[in-house]
DNA sequence: TCATTATCTTTAACGTGTTAAATATATAGG
DNA sequence: CCTATATATTTAACACGTTAAAGATAATGA
């Protein structure tokens, strides 16, 4: 068994102890906990974001909120028509530019996110609890430098 | 212009500076480096990952597997069935419990891997000259931490 | 003005994520 | 031995991720 736990100790090392299965891991931890409670409320993880990103900024094309709320553009597609379909949003046309979509959340929407935030912030506070807000700071600024470093050129 | 900018900066603050967001901006930004050398190889980025676990212990049970490679249960059976189609892995059952599957590379998969796997270790290199080693072993770090803390019991 | 090129959004196709349920085999208790 | 329960894997259904391409509107230049 000593042998046993050995091998597992390297292969540990190998394969995650590198930074894309370390980020994945880290995230799926989280997300087991917000899960149930988005799943209750009936959207998923990224309709949730979309609405937040939203919640912060009135109005915004696809483009923008694609970026902000980190989807890519067909999956954002999918997300409008489903967020319209509830009435959470509404979509409209730029007026000067009639390739531009203009998307806000509707009244009922930012009744929405109002109730779904208090219960994500009680969450996230039983994570700072477990974890140390020191230590979320502390990863947090870790990566802000490294997606920095990632995007600066060459 | 100073005024649109700083309203961004706010945004930014609420809904990037958070920890599930920022696990999944960093992780992008670095699967965005690896994702056109999978694709020229016909893998997706979680069939990699099942090759590399098998390459790393010889034979697995698909519950193992799945753990170690995160992902879950119902994808690794769609991945097995692609990669056996594609001869990379020979799927057999275990002698002493006809429920378990046994899967390991064939021959085929591990030269798959080599090949795979240096033009992996480039890019790997590549981010750690631009990002730097120790900032890239103090993000692992802290994410272990992370997933230590969230992992621990209450 | 008209054709060309660029930008914004959607569609298509296929693989994976997620939850729930089904299937198959093992194990435990009576 | 037989039934009930537990474990391992697969299937199903629906949403998202990823790439490529299509559709629609703007901007550019001859």
């Amino acid at each position: 068994m000593a042998e046993a736990r050995k091998n597992e100790a390297v292969s540990l090392s190998r394969t995650r102890r590198t930074l894309p299965i370390a980020l994945l891991r880290a995230r799926e931890q989280l997300m087991d906990r917000f899960r149930p409670m988005l799943l209750s409320h009936g959207v998923t993880e990224q309709q949730w974001r979309v609405l937040r990103v939203l919640n912060e900024n009135a109005e915004m094309d696809a483009t923008d909120l694609a970026e902000k709320a980190c989807v890519l553009g067909p999956s954002l597609s999918r997300i409008i028509k489903a967020l319209e379909a509830r009435a959470l949003i509404h979509v409209g046309k730029h007026p000067k530019d009639g390739r531009r979509a203009v998307i806000k959340l509707s009244h009922e929407g930012q009744q929405f996110v109002e109730t779904v935030a208090r219960e994500s912030a009680a969450i996230y506070k039983t994570i700072e609890a477990k974890v140390g807000a020191d230590r979320i700071g502390s990863v947090l600024n870790d990566l802000e430098e490294l997606t920095a470093a990632l995007q600066s050129p060459d």
